[in-house]
DNA sequence: GTCTATAAGGAGATAGAC
DNA sequence: GTCTATCTCCTTATAGAC
């Protein structure tokens, strides 16, 4: 385990690595305790139940998912070469999307989106409808932010005139919904095959950009 | 609980629902005998290992994803009219998709494909690694038997002529992988929701039919 | 803040009667 | 083919010493 980082974080990535892997269910606090070097009694101190592990997860999740902050003022003076920029931002997600972080925060995404609680443990529906909205993630979230990024990118270019006429929603989800499906195809293979995924990107991006271009 | 049905399609049932919903760890066979209203000792008369009730769906989950039989003939002497044809193509996928099963199927797909099991238990390796192929899924593999298909049918159009040179396989996935996207962002809604998914489809065969329409 | 010890219950699976 | 009863192990969580 790395030296430099505290309990609680080191706690927080071996549940990191077991949920995604397993699933809430499937991942034990012992198993959590014993790979973060502590036993599952001392964890308490740090968690009160293994369910705050997970809302912690699901938090930090959401938190990292934006990615609006990829869009650097350096990168947008390039707007007004729409090609060039486009490769040079999805060469940006690619890969802040390709970090071992992201990809297990997409597969809890994934595997935890389908839980409803309520159903399970009736006589805590109360608390349950309290606490549902900060701790419940779906996929839909984390591609609607995507695609609104995009969607001010096109907006822009359609003003400037870069670009043909087009509903600029509708040029951001035809745009992003490829991409994020190279994105899910590339969480199942142990190591992602760059070489591969680039071909399909461009491939991407050339087919998009003959659409669209004057 | 359905009257036709038999005890061992019964607990099939039950156990998809659960494992969809809470993922292989969180259902549990007493459960799953409670809801199909056996015994879990009852239960194991039909299945020897509740790792082999997943199995079992997994292989279901495989064979009813293939999707090609939906191609009729009929279908196919509208080819001709290429619009026509895949605006008629995508409603019967959709309505396929939109089933229970298939949605329950794909949960599972999703939630089950990144357990690597050898890790848990590697005293099983020998086993496991007999086992892994067909017992194993993923995304990939539903969405690579869609596009298949739809190269099949784009390759067929430019044999024709029927619409601009494209290399088949990329037209494929540009017009599959925004479909697919539909289809994983209304898997998360309870009901689904027919005049926006209707809506957003048509919006996404407009889009892709200009861009190659002669 | 981490440990040992242990509680209390749920899990998967089996034995044997009917 | 289904039941009751039970085994054994693993789970989350707590108490209290150091």
């Amino acid at each position: 385990m790395p030296k430099g980082k505290n309990t609680k974080e080191r706690i927080k990535d071996e549940a990191l690595n077991l949920f995604s892997q397993y699933g809430f269910a499937g991942g034990s606090v012992r198993d959590i305790g014993k790979k973060a070097g502590v036993r599952e009694s001392a964890l308490y101190n740090y968690f009160p139940s293994k369910k705050e592990i997970l809302n912690e997860l699901i938090k930090d999740a959401k938190k990292y998912s934006v990615g609006v902050e990829l869009l650097t003022d350096e990168l947008l003076d390039r707007l007004n070469k729409p090609k060039v920029f486009i490769e040079n931002f999805v060469k940006i997600l690619l890969k802040e999307w390709d970090s071992e972080k992201q990809k297990k925060y997409l597969k809890l995404v994934l595997i935890e989106q389908f839980r409803s609680e309520h159903l399970q443990s009736e006589h805590l529906q109360g608390e349950y409808l309290q606490s549902v909205d900060e701790n419940k993630i779906s996929i839909n979230l984390l591609i609607d932010e995507t695609i609104k990024i995009w969607e001010m990118i096109f907006t822009q270019m359609l003003n400037y005139r870069f670009i043909k006429k087009h509903d600029p929603n509708i040029l951001a989800r035809e745009f992003v919904y490829p991409l994020f499906m190279l994105r899910l195809q590339h969480l199942t293979t142990e190591k992602t095959d760059w070489k591969l995924l680039n071909k399909k990107s461009e491939e991407h991006i050339n087919y998009f950009w003959t659409s669209i271009k004057k």
